[in-house]
RNA sequence: CGGAGCGUAGCGCAGUCCGGUAGCGCGCCUGUUUUGGGAGCAGGAUGUCGGGGGUUCGAAUCCCUCCGCUCCGACCA
């Protein structure tokens, strides 16, 4: 205990109440609340993402991008209504979603009998409009007409876009009615090009997750219970958040020839005979900002990935005597702007909040870095400066000059902490086992994490049935690095 | 959609059993002394008590009925 706490005699405070041990659901909720990043919407399941939320968010969107074009995919739009007749096409496709889509049925409003506004009984579509909940149907359509021949393969395709499934039970970011993603849909001559494919962009996937994102993950395939509808293979990266769960963090789907098959995508090959291609789809969803909050953040709140944070350094002002304010305020612009030319994202903060204020509100939105900037800073030429996830005891002092030419190291080295600290925090959360009563026995004991067995353990076997049903647990999936020979069974968000 | 809990000031809550002028803490505003890890004092503002209907002289409180939120489950990114 410090000497102020001891003095004061008072439980060392969080910023967030209550703490992850003692409620993790409403801690996340407090967490997001606390940090500005997003509040529910009006409409029950819909979040409103607020600036500090969204600018993560497009963070993320710009590093995925840029590594998603680097695979040869060009952006394009669909759009966000599709024909029921297109959605009607594939039945094992119409089976996985029917009972979350939202529908479109009219056109027009008007008074009714009551002089209440609603939809207009003579502006009923001839035919439904689904609101999007993926989008393999009506990006098909179009593979159908744009692919003719073997040269017009591969078809490599990705839109960001907004979906729709109506979910039962909403959580900000986690699984909310609307969330934004990126989907990408890619066609190809053979079978080989196309699981080759869905396995590569997971890889960019896990790319994104551990170089930006910050946390680790377990690249494996889904068994087959778990896979997406009409997906010969789904391929996954799960995680695990610090109260145990897991969480599947990204989807790519070895379609087969699924919807080859269902919207007609063929192309004339060098044999000169019509052939069907084989496709793929990926996504990527705004749940990892969640993941985000799950894997990193602690009991005062968000602790940014380096990488993604809306602005990387926090300046502090620490005003006294109002005769200085305009030296210091200088000062931080000043150095606000040589971050700027160094590639650093840094903010001022110009609130009059007194300066513990100021750090609390940097603690609590997870600024990586928090500068302060004082008298006694500019007497000594030096700053002062602390990384988020250290805590006080880890500040620093250090001239502009070498602040400036370490900082960039500084987020580095945080970042590789963060994703190092978050994999001890996985390993553990893994426990190997050999057999279905220790499983039982696991789960029972409200172990935290999952386990990691042999699959065919589990393949059709009763016990595990029932242990699922009864611990509600799930196989998460069939790691890459057993080689399809074990599986993960964890609780799952 | 099933089970449970909850809707009272920006936030967190008391008051509801037993009907009688709307309260507390934090935050906010003003002033002042403060300010480097959550300040003190003195003033001040803020509510269709989730909506609608009913009982009553009188409803946050009792009855009916919608709606919403949270947790647990089923479903899912």
């Amino acid at each position: 205990m410090t000497e102020a706490a001891a003095k004061s005699n008072k439980p060392p405070r969080t910023a967030i109440t209550p703490t992850r041990e003692e409620n993790f659901p409403e801690w996340y909720q407090n967490v997001i609340k606390a940090a500005d990043m997003a509040e529910n919407a009006p409409v029950r399941g819909c979040m409103i993402v607020k600036p500090y939320g969204y600018a993560m968010w497009e963070n993320i969107q710009q590093g995925l991008d840029r590594l998603i074009k680097a695979e040869g995919v060009e952006n394009a739009y669909f759009p966000l209504l599709i024909p029921l007749s297109y959605f009607a096409k594939e039945a094992e496709h119409i089976d996985g979603f029917a009972k979350e889509c939202a529908v479109v049925t009219h056109h027009r409003l008007s008074m009714n009998e009551k002089n209440e506004l609603a939809p207009d009984k003579d502006s009923v579509l001839a035919e439904p409009l689904v609101i999007r909940p993926t989008s393999e149907t009506i990006i098909g359509e179009s593979m159908h007409n744009w692919v003719q021949s073997y040269r017009d393969l591969p078809l490599k395709l990705n839109q960001w876009c907004n979906i729709m499934r109506w979910e039962m039970r909403p959580r900000l970011f986690l699984r909310t009615a609307e969330f934004l993603w990126q989907e990408g849909h890619n066609a190809f001559a053979t079978a080989e090009e196309a699981d080759k494919d869905a396995r590569q962009m997971l890889g960019v996937y896990q790319d994104m997750f551990e170089n930006y994102l910050a946390i680790p993950a377990i690249p494996g395939a889904k068994t087959p219970e778990e896979r997406f509808p009409g997906a010969v293979e789904t391929y996954t990266l799960e995680a695990f958040m610090q109260d145990g769960k897991a969480l599947q963090g990204c989807t790519s789907h070895f379609l087969g020839q699924t919807f080859a098959k269902s919207c007609d995508i063929k192309y004339l090959s060098q044999d000169g005979t019509q052939k069907l291609a084989w496709t793929t789809s990926w996504g990527f969803t705004s749940r990892t900002v969640g993941a985000a909050i799950m894997v990193h953040a602690d009991d005062d709140g968000m602790v940014m990935p380096p990488k993604l944070a809306p602005y990387q350094v926090a300046i502090l002002p620490i005003v006294r005597d109002d005769a200085d304010t305009g030296k210091i305020l200088a000062f931080c612009d000043d150095l606000q702007r040589k971050l700027a030319a160094n590639g650093v994202t840094a903010r001022t903060d110009k609130t009059e909040a007194r300066s513990s204020d100021k750090m609390w509100t940097a603690i609590k939105k997870g600024v990586p870095v928090r500068v302060e900037v004082g008298a006694r800073e500019i007497a000594e030429g030096k700053l002062t400066f602390t990384r988020r996830d250290l805590g006080k005891d880890g500040k620093k002092t250090a001239t502009v000059d070498e602040f400036l030419s370490s900082v960039g190291g500084v987020l580095e080295q945080m970042h590789k902490d963060m994703l190092e600290r978050a994999r001890a925090k996985m390993k553990a959360m893994v426990t190997d086992i050999a057999s279905l009563k220790e499983m039982r026995d696991f789960f029972a004991a409200e172990k935290t994490g999952g386990v990691r067995l042999d699959y065919s353990l589990i393949k059709g076997s009763e016990e595990f049935e029932a242990i699922k049903k009864e611990f509600s647990v799930t196989s998460r999936c069939l790691p890459f690095s057993d080689k399809g020979q074990k599986v993960i069974v964890a609780k799952a968000y």
